[in-house]
DNA sequence: CGGAATTACTTGAAGCGTCAAGTTACTCGG
DNA sequence: CCGAGTAACTTGACGCTTCAAGTAATTCCG
């Protein structure tokens, strides 16, 4: 890959290359920490501290699928799992019978509670420790130049750390 | 998830949402392109860039998982696939002979030749085009800092478009 | 009102990644 | 020079994601 018509900068490589390295380990990086201590997966933990937030720790399974970027499908298989696991139920919805409610259960809570301050004590220290403050804000700018590229209906907005 | 000890500040929340929602979404929106438009998955994509690249075309395994962040056993499983499309041929190493090396075969040269132009302006109107240049290098030295946390031994050089 | 289209999921199969062996080839100390 | 240790893969099984189909309930509209 060489010549090409518009080819990057090398600025523009740098940069490029930078992010990607962070797009590749970040996840992994985030998932080891969180399995190890928890046994969950981030899109997991995801799904519970969503519902942990929500009222009654309630979610319909369409709306926790959209909050976690995540498709019906692959909800539905996770949420079977979490289920068996006894974090969450999940029942008919009263008001229309073609949806699904989950429900955190009691277990479900104290799992997501007790596995919160480790994530976000990785996250401190992968993300924000070398971090200055100045860069913090800059960061979300960038990274909402993106987002703003990626997901123009902002379907993604709480992701919850 | 709320009162926790250390939770992040209100600035690092927002800087962090937008981080993952790149994180999350941008290799899907990359797998998208080039599997529509070349059948390929980016990590495909990366492993037949780089040798491209290399001398002869040619590369050991491990030397190849290494620089695509990959496991050998993925890069085992991914190159028999590519050698079953015809896209790269492996044998056994002439000096160290428990070592294999790929090499990309005409076709695979061809494939990739032809991918990249798509997946670089996919890059730059996902990445590049709403971001100044002062952006660009801020976005080089968040990524360099916070890749320096998930990759202290810098294992990850040269991610290639 | 009643059939057609749509919505909200669930399910099963297929593909990819990871993890734990297994194989074969070097290498290094005695 | 030979046996233990290690290195460079490959393989198979398992788990998770995706994709295509299926089901059931709701809505739309003629």
């Amino acid at each position: 890959m060489s010549e090409e018509q518009k080819w990057l900068s090398e600025d523009e490589q740098r940069a490029w290359r930078a992010l990607m390295a962070v797009v590749v380990l970040l996840p992994g990086a985030l998932d080891t920490q969180l399995q190890r201590d928890s046994h969950l997966s981030n899109f997991e933990y995801g799904v519970l501290a969503m519902l942990s937030e929500a009222p009654d720790r309630t979610l319909r399974m369409s709306q926790l699928a959209t909050l976690n970027d995540s498709s019906l499908s692959r909800l539905s298989h996770v949420a079977r799992r979490l289920e068996e696991r006894g974090s969450i139920i999940r029942r008919q919805c009263a008001d229309d019978r073609r949806a699904n409610i989950a429900t955190l259960t009691d277990e479900g809570y104290a799992l997501v509670k007790e596995a919160a301050p480790g994530h976000v004590a990785r996250v401190r220290e992968l993300i924000f420790d070398r971090l200055s403050p100045k860069q913090i804000g800059e960061l979300e700018q960038i990274g909402d130049a993106i987002r703003s590229n990626l997901d123009p209906e902002k379907r993604m907005p709480t992701y919850v750390t």
